[in-house]
DNA sequence: CTTTCATGTATATTGAAATAAACATATCGC
DNA sequence: GCGATATGTTTATTTCAATATACATGAAAG
């Protein structure tokens, strides 16, 4: 990051878990493929030190980082799920509620980008 | 980053492409949520431009704010299932070949730490 | 036991990530 | 239409993430 934000300095107890959980996921992976450290991290193009730091939890590393690991290890199809909009039901009924059985404005704020 | 990482700096096609879709995702969750882009930054406590790279698929921020992100969202639940041991089928398989029908060195290697 | 390889730990260096400020451009509600 | 809000874009500044080098520790294989 660089001028350290609020969330990496001090990650609430849920993030913290998260990173700490995918750490050490992450590990077990690489652990069952046999790779060091050194050999995954001269295949995702980083030092040893970022993976080091991914499987401690360490808040730091920047996302391609976590993201060129889960693609040296063929995990990536993973993240297709995550903040899915299919599978983000707090979202789908606010979007319900919003639109109601008449069509009244179906809002697009640009969607687009 | 700083420093920038080969994986940051031209990340493959398929890394790419899962940066694109995970900040397409986190913006429709926003828009559902008629979140503006300074007031989630305002809560997971980093700056709106650091939303917005997110949301455009860059590969600089950290992982952090992309997990406080989830969080902000309610959304860290699905990241629970990314490079889950249970559901990495290729590292199974490759635990498996190697712990044959007999036990013959179930080799820790130290997964511990 | 000895050698080898993997990982941990410490330091100094550096360059880009994140910021703030200012302005431009939508897009919405009225 | 008009004003208000959200987002895009640019520039200059700051600071720490990632690096390299070095050595220590720890497991595993011979």
């Amino acid at each position: 990051m660089t001028y350290r934000t609020r969330i990496a300095d001090s990650p609430p107890a849920a993030v913290q878990d998260a990173l700490d959980r995918l750490g050490r996921n992450l590990r077990t992976a690489r652990l069952r493929r046999r790779l060091p450290q050194a050999e995954l991290a001269r295949r995702v193009g980083v030092s040893r030190f970022v993976i080091a730091d991914i499987e401690k939890g360490k808040a730091t590393p920047g996302i391609a980082a976590h993201l060129g690991v889960l693609w040296v290890l063929g995990l990536l199809p993973h993240l297709r799920e995550v903040a899915d909009p299919d599978r983000d039901e707090e979202g789908k009924a606010l979007e319900r509620a919003r639109t109601p059985g008449t069509a009244r404005r179906a809002r697009t704020l640009s969607d687009d980008f």
